[in-house]
RNA sequence: GGCGGCGUAGCUCAGUUGGUUAGAGCAGCGGAAUCAUAAUCCGCGUGUCCGGGGUUCAAGUCCCUGCGCCGCCA
């Protein structure tokens, strides 16, 4: 196995409005979490760093509704999402927030460099400015009569009736969204634009050094192979090449909540009272959250995570986001550390997720349709949704959430396969040897054969997580856990006991090892009723199972164990029922 | 409208660079076992690989096209 290395991992960054869908946080955030954990688990050294998104007009918008300042409404949501966060066991070594003074000054940082590098160029344009609201109103912000089709609610970017794409300044009778007034000009505004256009060559060959050539030629096109997953540079060289190609984009905007623009230190003549977009700020977070996961005391040296020249050259960086994300990931935010001149460390491998889909269509935030983090964590613990998500995790293609599925799944693997071995061997042991590792008997020879099996199904396991492989290290996981089931089945220690007791004790100690065998390897899936098993049987041996005759010794006889309460409950019928009412929304 | 993706057993999904009789889990059917959360284990899979053309000795796997679903459009 390879020597222990250093993995920095991020998940794309929640926005601070409002509670985040299973969608959500399946698509960034828990497969992060997984990774981080096992990485952990097999003793690499792993910062693994998450934030809050912050600006932007949509976070200004809800802290209104909520009656807040936004400073202080972010700060009450982003302690709400960490509260949820923890309820699911994400381990963020540190869980920042993109207002933090960190980023603040990091962002003016970047900006002054990316000027004095000549890819920042200023743009004199006019937009419309709500009297009544006393502000500039984004394009979709601004609603109106669809000068096509007639649609009276068309927006300012788009009409939702005809799809046509439209410019505010087309709507008929055009209003505020935000305060409904129609006292609405279009006044001249200067921003700042980066020249992403002027990096296209340097982005492209940083992304086609994730690929590697077939040696097939095509319609005289080279065709290429992906290290990435096909996704996510499926999607980089798309933004890059087609139509158009990449275009330079504006990253100030004429907003309170923000970062103030400066260049460094420096003020920036002209564009006093104006912040940077959120899209330029909130990738640079990532940076910036190590900073404050130092400055909280938790960390002492960032740089050696961020800096090439200062050693994070040895470290693999790993991005998780949803298919969304992407562009952002492969392009926008490259642009912002290439363009730095810098030697920042770039990410070396982006893990894109498609969407979740819930019972034949989307997660709706507006129309409360889907299952949200807290509601899900009110309803059943979070290693259900954990294992569940994990193992339908949107890899290849959209995935689907159903109630019946999510009822089957959770209740076939984690109450029967997993729970229930538990449940057997313990509840076994107990009656015939006490609540003790019973001594005696020796290896025969299906327990040579069952030591094979799993060590060649924890080197798949393994393999399958090194690759982040989510759904098939689960399905791996579960193969792990049906073998301990299979064993039993034919060593049936119930009928061994009745002639002979020493083989007997030998089958149950090597069950009972088991039930630790199986914490260890499942804990980065399912970390609460990993660390119950722990618990129950009396150890903090969390060693990974290098060596797995080993492993399934460190038990020992005489040493004692709990019976543990039911490790799995299963999900009833009735509670499917209820749920799939209750969070059915408001149908389209 | 443009671009992209998807369409494989009742359900959720695998199917690597085209190559022998298309796979897994669940559900279903049959059997074994009775330690256990009525939990486990074993056996059983002909399904128009959406339809239609084409390339090839060979296509679920490449090309064209039709249909259906979905997403994105700064």
């Amino acid at each position: 196995m390879a020597a222990m290395a250093r993995h920095l991992i991020t998940s794309a960054i929640p926005y601070i409005n409002g509670i985040k869908h299973l969608g959500n946080l399946v698509g960034s955030q828990l497969p992060a979490d997984l990774y981080a954990r096992y990485l952990r688990a097999r003793s690499h050294e792993v910062l693994f760093l998450c934030a809050t998104d912050e600006h932007g007009t949509p976070a200004e918008l809800a802290a209104a509704k909520a009656g807040k300042p936004v400073a202080e409404y972010c700060a009450e949501m982003h302690d709400v999402q960490a509260g949820i966060a923890r309820g699911f066991a994400l381990s963020f070594d540190h869980f920042g927030r993109s207002s933090s003074p960190q980023n603040h000054r990091l962002t003016q940082h970047f900006a002054h460099r990316l000027k004095e590098a000549g890819l920042i160029r200023e743009v004199t344009e006019h937009q419309m400015y709500s009297v009544a609201d006393g502000r500039f109103l984004p394009d979709r912000y601004i609603e109106g009569t669809c000068p096509n089709c007639g649609f009276e609610s068309a927006r300012g970017d788009q009409c939702d009736n005809c799809t046509k794409q439209l410019d505010p300044t087309d709507l008929i009778n055009p209003r505020s969204v935000i305060s409904g007034s129609t006292e609405l000009e279009l006044r001249e505004t200067k921003h700042l634009y980066l020249r992403q256009s002027a990096m296209r060559g340097q982005l492209e060959q940083w992304i086609l050094s994730k690929t590697e050539p077939t040696g097939e030629i095509r319609n005289g096109v080279e065709m290429i192979r992906t290290t990435w997953p096909i996704l996510t540079t499926s999607i980089a060289l798309k933004w890059l090449r087609d139509g158009e190609g990449l275009q330079d984009r504006g990253i100030t905007r004429d907003l309170d909540w923000g970062i103030p623009v400066k260049d460094g230190d420096a003020d920036w003549p002209g564009m006093e009272g104006k912040v940077f977009y959120v899209w330029f700020d909130a990738p640079i977070e990532y940076i910036a959250c190590a900073q404050e996961w130092v400055d909280a005391g938790k960390g002492t040296d960032w740089e050696r995570w961020w800096r090439t020249d200062k050693g994070a050259d040895d470290v693999r960086y790993t991005q998780f986001m949803g298919k969304d994300n992407v562009p952002f990931h492969t392009l926008s935010f490259p642009a912002t550390i290439l363009g730095s001149g810098e030697p920042w460390k770039l990410v070396d491998y982006i893990k894109s997720f498609n969407y979740l889909n819930y019972d034949g269509g989307q997660f709706s935030t507006s129309r409360g349709r889907g299952v949200f983090m807290d509601q899900a964590l009110a309803i059943l613990p979070s290693d259900y949704w954990r294992w569940w998500l994990l193992s339908h995790a949107p890899e290849t293609s959209d995935a689907e959430f159903t109630w019946e599925n999510f009822q089957a799944s959770v209740n076939k693997d984690l109450a029967d396969v997993l729970g229930n071995f538990v449940s057997r061997i313990t509840k076994f042991c107990r009656s015939k040897f006490g609540e003790v590792v019973p001594e005696g008997g020796a290896y025969g020879d299906q327990e040579q054969a069952l030591i094979a099996d799993l060590t060649a199904r924890v080197a798949a396991y393994q393999a399958q997580m090194d690759a982040i492989e989510v759904r098939k290290a689960a399905a791996e996981l579960r193969a792990i856990w049906v073998a301990g089931n299979e064993y039993l089945q034919s060593a049936a220690p119930w009928t061994t006991f009745k002639t002979d007791p020493a083989v007997a004790a030998m089958q149950v100690r090597l069950g009972l090892n088991l039930i630790r065998f199986y914490a260890v390897l499942s804990a980065a899936f399912i970390p609460d009723a990993s660390a119950g098993l722990m618990a129950a049987m009396q150890t903090d041996d969390w060693s990974w199972p290098d060596d797995v005759a080993g492993a399934l010794q460190a038990l020992p006889p005489g040493h004692a164990f709990n019976v543990p309460e039911v490790t799995f409950r299963k999900i009833t019928d009735e509670e499917r029922a209820d749920w799939q009412t209750r969070f059915a929304g408001i149908r389209a």
